[in-house]
This record gives structure tokens, C-alpha cells and sequence, in this order.
DNA sequence: GCTAGAGGTTGACGCCACGTCAATGTCAAG
DNA sequence: CTTGACATTGACGTGGCGTCAACCTCTAGC
């Protein structure tokens, strides 16, 4: 059976428009073309089409349906990667609603863009050349937008978590705890989840976290907040051994 | 303070080509154009410019960004409008990867394209000139791509639902129950349930709802799936008064 | 004063999957 | 022959810039 061209976006539901797109890039060609150069497609077609539009409402670009159909590339496989940039997405998407809440939860309470200098307990703004040197400017600009996004609360909470694994910290050095105990593992754990909350979902990997804990060792500015050299060292062990153990 | 475009992309974390582009489009001027064309930033120029890349990492479109700057919409409005569109957005990708994971079991059972005829107690081709004069022929065919989306399983389960339901309405009315009793309303809110679910998250409205109860008297085929004319009207009942309180 | 290299400019194409005109040719029915 | 539905190719627009290309300007060192 032979269609016209509007036959088929009917029944496929798409349209001609479409049709001739795909018949553009190579991705569905008309089984023939008449004389007047109307296009005609028969079932083979037809199913290539269905198939195509199937993937594609799956959420697939139309190179990787090519590759897929092409049987370049596995189905399960183009989907599986599919599959991965789409959860990515999704956390992205988590993320930003997230921070929307934030931004307007921030709005409501009225604090509009004052209560800004309010905390300097951990001022963001103080590690500003060390983040840059190390990382890049664009990253402590990245991280600068998300610090004034938070409401005063969450900027205290964030705080509050800092000093208590800062404590517990102290007072695991105190007992004389070993840097893999299970104990200080844990203090560990908080210690990175914390920073995963100020990089903002981004996991730091074994390397980063480890150079992080020699950074407070080599400066002081860092050091101060965990007891001097001392502490920073025995803190600087304790993110070795659990980087060591779980990134 | 007047700096370079270079100076100003570097403190704030982008390039140099999106400021051109933001003067292009009227979002951000430079303070300042000398007489060789070079582009200059104050202090006021690089607030403004934090502010919009706040805006733009929450995912707003600079239109949008620029109408909030202008204030001709406040802030938040514009932000809880995101807000919508990015909920929207996250379940539209939660039911894809759905679809996509089902559609990767389907192919790890290695039932590709076969066992496509296995069920035909509901079969879903059964009511496609129904389903075409009603809603389209486009709606047909999405109906019929996720369809056979599903695996075996998934459709196996689908059916036993709505076995389920049509066998709880038949109960209810040999028992006597209203159909304005909690009883039923529950099973037709299960009803309603299945329903979207066969709509892909779709929520049918009030309206389309009594639609389609109106429609199982209407046609012998539906009434037959829920014990002939009596049994399909007091159905379609049901559906009117779980309309009426819930949609 | 010359030159190299860093940094500036405008202009234009590319991306992705089509929607949407515009201008024009073709077919079937009355 | 007319009318109206349907077909064609071609080109622009979408969003937010990245990425050349071709060219001008500044600063520093010789």
C-alpha cells in the first residue's frame, strides 16, 4: 500500500511538515517520489516511522534515532545513555527548583538585598582569592551567586553544620580518637556531605577532597577554624583515610 | 570604578561574547562606549549583571530577566511563574525516564517485537475508531505507541486493574450501594486513577471524564466490559458524582 | 619607531527540531 | 473551467550564546 504524504502524518500522528524534515536529514525517505514530486510511502515506511516516533517521544535527538535504527548502536544502548543524561536532568532540574524556592522564600521574608553582610561568622566572601587561585574565578563567582541566594536561615544552618563537624573534630582529637575510626569516619562524612551542599550538589572526588584538607593545613586562614596546625593536620588525616575508604 | 568587557567577564564568571550579546539585546549596556568602540562597565553595570546571571542560573529566559530588572513584573511573580514551568518540566522528564527504563526491561526480556498479539482482552487497537472519532487520530496513535511501549507485564497489570474496577462496580451494584456512597466514590476514583494512567499522567477533566461515562452507555462495546445497559449507566453515574465533588 | 601579542570590534554561521509563512505547481470533483 | 485541497521548495525564526573570520587598538620591550 502506497500513501500520500498527508495519509501518513495522519496516520501517524505528526505532520507533513515533519515528514519532509525527516526526508531532509536521511532519517525517513519516502519509499518513492512521483513524477511531480509528491512523496509516497509504503508500510515498510510506515513502521520505520512509528519506530522513529517512538524513540523520539522517549525524549532521543534525531542523530541518536538514526544511530539507533542504523543498528550502529544497540537500542538498549542508545536508550541506556539516554537514560543517564535524562536523570541528569532531572537532578539539574531539582536543583533549580530548589533554589527558586529559596530565592523567593528570601523575597517573602522581606529581606529583599539587605541582611547581606549580616553573617560574617563564615564569611563567603573571605576565602574569595584562595577559591579563585585554586579553582578559577568564575567558580567563586558561581559560588558567590548561590551564598546570596539563601535566606538567612539556611545561611545560618550552613554555618551551624560547619561548626559542628568543626567541634566534633576537637573533641575527636580530644579523646584521642583514631583518624579511621569508625567514629571520626563518620564526622568525616558529614564533613564532605557538607561540602557537597556548598558546591552545590557537585561531589567532590577523593582528589579534590584530599587537596582540600591540605589547603588547611598550608593555610592558616583555613587552619584557625580547626584548632591550628595540630587540628587542621588531624583533620587533613581524617578526610585522607575516608576518601581513601569511599570516594 | 570602570573596567574592561575582559575585566568584568572574568569577576563575574562569564565570557565576554555574552556581554556583547546582553548589550545586543538591551539586557545590560556598558556605562560607558569609547571613541574606539571599546565597551566599559561601572560598579552599577556589574550589580545589574550579578543580579541577571542570579536570574539566569535559576533557569529564567533573559526576556524574563529583563522584565524583572524592569520591574514592569516584581520578582517574585516572575519567579513562582518559573517555578510552574520547571515543576511541569520535572514531571514531564519523571515520565519519560519511566517510559524509558520500562522500554529498556522490555528489551532485556527479549521480547523486542514479539508477544504483541498476546493480549487482546483489552485489546488496545479494539477501540481505535472510537478513540480516532473522539479525540483524533493523533491521539490514537500516541495511545497506541505507549501501548506497546509497555511490557508484557506492565500490560498485564493494567488490565487486571481495570478487571479490578469493573468487577468492584458490578459488586457495588448488586449491593445496593448509591453511587454518591464513599464506597463507590473510591472505586471510581480508582477508576479515574487508571485512567490517567493510560493518559500518561494526563488528568482528564471533569468534563472528559462524564464524557467517556456517557460514552460506555453510548456504545455496546464499552457497556459490555461493565454488565450491559444497567451496569454502564450506573457506572456512568458514578463517574458524574466523582466529578462533580473531585475534578 | 617597530613589532609581537593580548585584547577589542562587528558580522555571520551553527545548534535542534521543526512551525510558519510565501510563492507556486498539481490533483480530483463539480 | 473553476474551486479547493494538497503538494512542492525556500527561507526565516526560535534561545543563548560558541566559534570562527577579518580587522583594528593598546601595551610593553627592543
Amino acid at each position: 500500500m502506497e500513501r500520500s504524504i498527508q495519509d501518513i502524518a495522519r496516520l501517524s500522528g505528526t505532520t507533513s511538515r515533519t515528514l519532509r524534515h525527516y526526508g531532509d536529514i536521511g532519517l525517513l525517505e519516502p519509499s518513492r517520489i512521483g513524477a511531480n514530486g509528491y512523496r509516497y510511502y509504503d508500510d515498510d515506511a510506515l513502521a520505520r516511522l512509528q519506530r522513529i516516533l517512538l524513540l523520539r517521544d522517549l525524549g532521543l535527538g534525531l542523530p541518536a534515532i538514526a544511530d539507533a535504527l542504523a543498528g550502529t548502536r544497540e537500542h538498549a544502548d542508545a536508550l541506556a545513555h539516554h537514560l543517564r543524561w535524562l536523570r541528569q536532568e532531572k537532578d539539574r532540574l531539582d536543583r533549580q527548583i530548589d533554589s527558586v524556592e529559596a530565592t523567593i522564600r528570601r523575597m517573602k521574608g522581606g529581606e529583599q538585598l539587605m541582611a547581606e553582610e549580616m553573617f560574617d561568622g563564615f564569611d563567603h566572601a573571605q576565602y574569595k582569592d584562595e577559591v579563585e587561585r585554586r579553582w578559577g574565578e568564575e567558580a567563586y563567582a558561581s559560588g558567590d551567586r548561590w551564598w546570596r541566594s539563601l535566606t538567612a536561615e539556611e545561611k545560618a544552618r550552613f554555618q551551624l553544620d560547619q561548626k559542628a563537624v568543626q567541634d566534633d573534630y576537637a573533641a575527636a582529637l580530644a579523646s584521642g580518637a583514631s583518624v579511621e575510626s569508625d567514629e571520626v569516619l563518620a564526622i568525616a562524612r558529614r564533613h564532605y556531605d557538607w561540602l557537597v551542599v556548598g558546591w552545590r550538589g557537585r561531589r567532590p572526588t577523593a582528589e579534590q577532597f584530599v587537596g582540600m584538607g591540605d589547603m588547611y593545613i598550608a593555610d592558616e586562614r583555613f587552619g584557625a577554624n580547626y584548632g591550628g596546625l595540630e587540628g587542621a593536620t588531624y583533620v587533613r588525616d581524617a578526610m585522607k583515610a575516608f576518601a581513601a575508604r569511599n570516594l
